[in-house]
Parts: structure tokens; sequence; C-alpha cells
DNA sequence: TCAAAAGTAGACCGATTTGTCTACATCTGC
DNA sequence: GCAGATGTAGACAAATCGGTCTACTTTTGA
């Protein structure tokens, strides 16, 4: 791992557990080890740094979603999202590192700006994670000649998602209950 | 008004606005025109100031939420809370002004701390917004005798909730659709 | 082998942060 | 009418912020 990606694993740990305002250069440097000249000479601003953190973040973590999501029926998909998630809520997702929620809505709730670069980040990952979940029921046999009905389905399926993720967050409930199977059937229902 | 609530809705409508960590004593004291010491005579920190306005914010969001959630039938709550979000989501709710997501959300992603008052005061709302729920369901007809199916209710409600509001927030799509009727119908389904 | 590139350590800069303090003005209730 | 509370204006302190810079060391590749 070359100093670069080491700067980006340590902040993006750092950003994600605490927030980004919270997070200075100097503990980045500290916890990392690596000198100031080092950082700048990588990237030109606290923000570009950011910005690499969610792009990394968004790689990871979409890569994550696509493993999960690859599942021979609708309602099976919808049952893997939430099922992966309680998981993940749990700590029981390697990759994913400590369950904080999601890194881009907290990221979002402290850069609310439209135009700003790091708030397009997190909206770019979220139409990402809804083109994942489209993909998957598009390969699905009840999907893969509606897809109206599969972006509203999708679509459904992140409100819920965004819903699950950010309540276990802000309740620090890792034991919230996710979707009941009967939701998920009547958000997957095609007629 | 005096100055004591002068101070805490300037700061609330710049904290909501703009995010906490982004918005200093300074800013506020300049934009409600109040004298610094004015303001460390009626709050002993930065930190008490933000649990006042989430206190204030608590109380009027979740005036709004009981209000609008008095309806004869179950799926009439349902529908209710998110033609209610929908109007607050396009600026339709002057009470709660110009849409920013939800504070309390944006507050505890920039709080990640459990035992932190302010993180403590926003799971408090979400506890808060899940009773109002549940007790207006409770008043319905479908669920008067049937406390454990209305709890349920109200958690997918709240699930529901909080990801509309989210994927509006990070979206910044004011037109984001709500849940389908065939949702929420499964939602307050009580067989 | 040796020069260029990359890294370290940390002083330093100007701006900004929360919070305290002095000096003075104004309002209010007895 | 006057004392005490409440307010204003803003200097000031100590810490921290992002970011630059010098001086030096280590690594790397032709």
């Amino acid at each position: 791992m070359n100093k670069q990606q080491q700067i980006i694993s340590t902040a993006l740990s750092l950003f994600y557990k605490k927030g980004i305002h919270a997070v200075g250069i100097n503990e980045i440097l500290a916890v990392s080890g690596i000198a100031k000249k080092t950082l700048y000479k990588h990237f030109e601003s606290k923000d570009a740094l950011i910005c690499a953190c969610l792009v990394a973040r968004d790689m990871c973590f979409n890569a994550w979603l696509k493993k999960i999501c690859l599942q021979p029926s609708a309602i099976l998909v919808a049952q893997a999202i939430f099922f992966g998630l309680k998981k993940w809520i749990n700590n029981e997702v390697s990759e994913l590192g400590n369950f904080n929620g999601c890194f881009f809505i907290n990221t979002a709730a402290e850069y609310p700006i439209e135009n700003d670069p790091i708030a397009k980040l997190c909206k770019q990952h979220k139409q990402t994670n809804f083109e994942i979940i489209l993909s998957a029921l598009l390969e699905t046999p009840e999907f893969a000649h509606n897809r109206e009905k599969a972006i509203e389905a999708a679509h459904h399926l992140l409100i819920l998602k965004e819903g699950f993720i950010t309540r276990a967050r802000v309740m620090h409930d890792v034991s919230v209950a996710p979707p009941s199977d009967n939701i998920l059937k009547a958000i997957v229902a095609v007629g």
C-alpha cells in the first residue's frame, strides 16, 4: 500500500467514525504517521482528500452491494439487501468496517450546498446505489420485461434502505427490525 | 420575543441551514445583532445553545407531526404523514422553514458519540416521533385493540419517513416520489 | 553510482475557534 | 430617582484550523 492509499485509508476511517469537520489534518497525520508535506504532495487540500475518501468508500460499498444483490428472484434481492444491511449494522461485514451509518448521508449533512463537489459525490453515490439495485431487479424474471415497475421498486427499496440505516444510526440501536416480508413483497409485486 | 428566544431562533436557523460545526458563535451574533456577553449570559457554552436549539426544534416539529397524524383511519394516518412530508420538502410548511433534511439526523451525523447530550437529544426526538405515530394509530379503529401490530406499523412508517426525508435531502430532489399506497396498505394491514 | 524523487520533522503563518473580560449604555421595578 | 439587572461593543486570550516552507534523510531507478 503506497502513501497515498495509506492517507486515504486513515482519513476515511477517522472521517467515518467522527465526522469530517471534527477531524483535523493534524489528527490524520498523527494517526497515519505520515508527514504533512507528503499529504499535501498527494492532495492539494483537505477538500481534495475528502473527495478521495468518498470515491474510495463509494467503490468499496457499491462493490459489496452489487455482490449481495445477485439473486435469482425479486423478493430474494429485496431480502438480501436487508439481510446484508443488518449484518453491516451488527459489524459483521468486515469490508465495511464498524458501522456508523451511511458515510454519504453523514457527509451530506455537513455539506448542504448542492453544487459543492463533496455534496455532488454524495448524491452520485446514491445514484449508483439505485442503478445497482435496478440492474439486479432487471435480471430477475419478474422485472426482466418491466423496466418501469423495476424503477419504482428500486426507488422504494432505496427509501427503506436509507431509513433502516438512519434509524439504526440515530437510535444507536443495532437490533432495529428490518422491513417485514409483506412490505418487501408489496414493493416487488409487479401486479 | 426575548433575547434568549432571539438567539435560539437565529442559531437554529443557521445550524439547520449550514450544519453545526460550520456555524461559529460570531456568525450567530452578527446575524442576530446580539452581543457576545448576552449570549454567554443565557447559555453557558455553544453546546448548551445547540441543545436549546434541538429542544426548540423538537417541540416545533413534533407539534406539527401530531397535528397532521390526527386521522380517523390507519391508512389515512399513513397517507397524511407522507402528504405532509412532501409539503415540507417543497417548502410549503411555514412552521418548519426551508427544507434541509431532518435537523436531528443532520446533527446526529456530526455528533457520533452515543452518550453525548446532543446525540441523546437526537435519539430522544426520534423516540417521540415514534410515540406520536403510535398514539395516532392506536386511536384508529384498526389498531385500537392491537398494540403489538400498531408498534410494528409505527416502526415501519418511521423507517419510510426517515428514508423519504433523507433521499430528498441527499439527492436534492424535491420531486422524490413518496411511498406508494400499496406499500402503506401493507404496513397498516392488521391481518 | 549518483541524481532525482519521495519522505520526515516540525517551525511557522494567518485566519478562525470558543470563551472571558472591561467599560459603558439602557431598561426596569421599587 | 436610583439601584440592579440587562444589554452593547469589542478587545483579548489560548487553542486549533488548513496550509506553506525549510532542512534534512531515505528510497529508487537509469
